[in-house]
RNA sequence: CGGGGUGUGGCCCAGUUGGUAAGGCGUCUGGUUUGGGACCAGAAGAUCGUGGGUUCGAGUCCCGCCACCCCGACCA
């Protein structure tokens, strides 16, 4: 991607009305724009980190079978009826079509999904299956903040497990926690990120939370030091302790909650009269469990762990483009760079504008936050080669220019 | 939903005891620059969130409404 025909350009200026630093930043370098309270347009960047994550988040489903679906964002009312969701979930956004019909934009599809399944799986010989998709929500929140760590519209992977027993719902349900640590580990969260016990509701003893400690989170968790997991404080109240080792001595830390996993039981198979056949042909309820996940608040997320005074240091499995290539007055020896680097299917963001000076191409390259920067100019060209600095470190070499396709082949 | 705060060109903001809006960023033109958000000269761009009211006169004072931010409550 060349700069110079980029849609967005950087914003000198902290936008006013924004405090969280994830939202600032995001907004500063181009990646998001607010529309209103917890509502953001989604730029060129920003779009571009969000696929990686998703893709990450596909990636994964995969190892545990999950199969990607999309499932409808307009649900009718009579589904949330079914499930007496319609009155008692005060953050449904509720419209009404010209049929005098309701519906609600979808804030989470166990309502869909259950009918939906139910179409399909009917014999023990079809459980289990797991279905996810990836798709915005709507959930009408009281108070947006922070960005995009709690919006009013946000993107969701939301996958769904049906089971013909307790026991299969339980072996799923492990799997798909190493799952999400492997998703926390690819996009650079997984140090900080504790599995953290929370309200299970009717039919397990905790839920889990997946917390990832920072300053900017809105949650409370309690770390056990020993266990490396965590309570929430909604039930620390009858848990002040380890759920693992019964340790007393937690840490308090606040964080935030980048994905949850439920147990959910027969509420749901219930409440449609979802049944399987068993093999000696009774009817029998279908164990579910679903398991959430916000891309969109695991980027909020990342930046608020992921940066400096300068702006963001994305890590690579994630980052709009692996290589930020500056050129300083020299297109046409950057021109040859950018083509090799695009060959070799390299992701490089050129910074080919012309009349623009260094000090703001190196402001605009710390505040986007690729990995990597290539300065080309008359003095590295003099010095035979280009400039490269890793945006997390202060030291600078020049390497030959023959060498730089290697080079980022691979790391 | 309670409490507090803020609304002035695209963005950040100044605006005194009420007298018709200043500056910076960005944009456009010309020139000078080019390794850390450059400089000079010129230009365009504002029904001052919105609706009432007080006044000869309102960005400024009064009332209603709206939006945004923060704290709290809420967040299967």
């Amino acid at each position: 991607m060349k700069q110079s025909q980029l849609f967005t350009k950087t914003i000198k200026e902290t936008p006013k009305d924004e405090t969280s630093f994830n939202a600032q930043v995001l907004i500063r370098a181009g990646f998001i724009d607010k529309v209103g309270a917890g509502i953001y347009n989604f730029l060129p960047f920003g779009l571009k980190v969000l696929n990686k994550i998703n893709n990450i988040v596909r990636e994964e489903m995969a190892t545990v079978s999950g199969q990607e679906v999309l499932m409808t964002a307009l649900t009718p009312k009579e589904v949330w009826q079914a499930t007496d969701r319609w009155d008692n979930f005060d953050a449904l956004f509720k419209l009404t079509g010209n049929d005098d019909k309701e519906y609600a934009l979808g804030a989470t599809h166990e309502e869909i999904v259950t009918p939906l399944a139910k179409k399909f799986l009917c014999s023990y010989k079809e459980l289990p299956k797991s279905i996810y998709q990836i798709q915005v929500k709507f959930r009408n929140e009281k108070r947006a903040k922070a960005g995009l760590l709690r919006g009013r519209e946000f993107f969701m992977k939301d996958m769904y497990s049906f089971h013909t027993d307790q026991a299969d719902l339980d072996k799923y349900y492990e799997e798909v926690k190493e799952a999400y640590f492997r998703i926390y580990e690819r996009v650079g969260l997984k140090d900080l990120t504790y599995l953290t016990y929370s309200s299970g509701g009717a039919f397990s003893k905790f839920s889990h939370e997946f917390q990832t400690v920072t300053e900017a989170g809105e949650d409370h968790i309690y770390i056990c030091p020993d266990c490396k997991v965590a309570v929430n404080r909604e039930i620390i109240g009858e848990h002040n302790f380890c759920p693992v080792c019964n340790k007393a001595e937690l840490k308090e830390e606040k964080a935030i909650e980048v994905g949850n996993i439920f147990k959910l039981g027969t509420k749901f198979s219930h409440a449609f009269d979802m049944k399987y056949m068993d093999n000696s042909g009774q009817a029998q309820e279908v164990i579910m469990g679903c398991y959430g996940m916000g891309p969109s608040r695991v980027m909020g997320t990342v930046v608020e762990v992921f940066h400096d005074d300068k702006g963001i240091t994305w890590p690579e499995a994630i980052a709009p483009f692996k290589i930020h290539l500056l050129s300083l007055k020299e297109n046409e020896a950057a021109e040859k760079i950018y083509s090799e680097l695009i060959k070799n299917n390299i992701e490089v963001l050129f910074d080919d504008r012309e009349d623009i000076g260094a000090g703001q191409k190196f402001a605009d390259a710390d505040l986007i936050g690729c990995p990597y920067r290539l300065v080309v100019s008359s003095k590295t060209l003099q010095l035979g080669g280009v400039e490269l600095k890793a945006r997390t470190s202060d030291q600078m070499e020049i390497i030959p220019l023959d060498s730089i396709i290697n080079k980022f082949s691979h790391k």
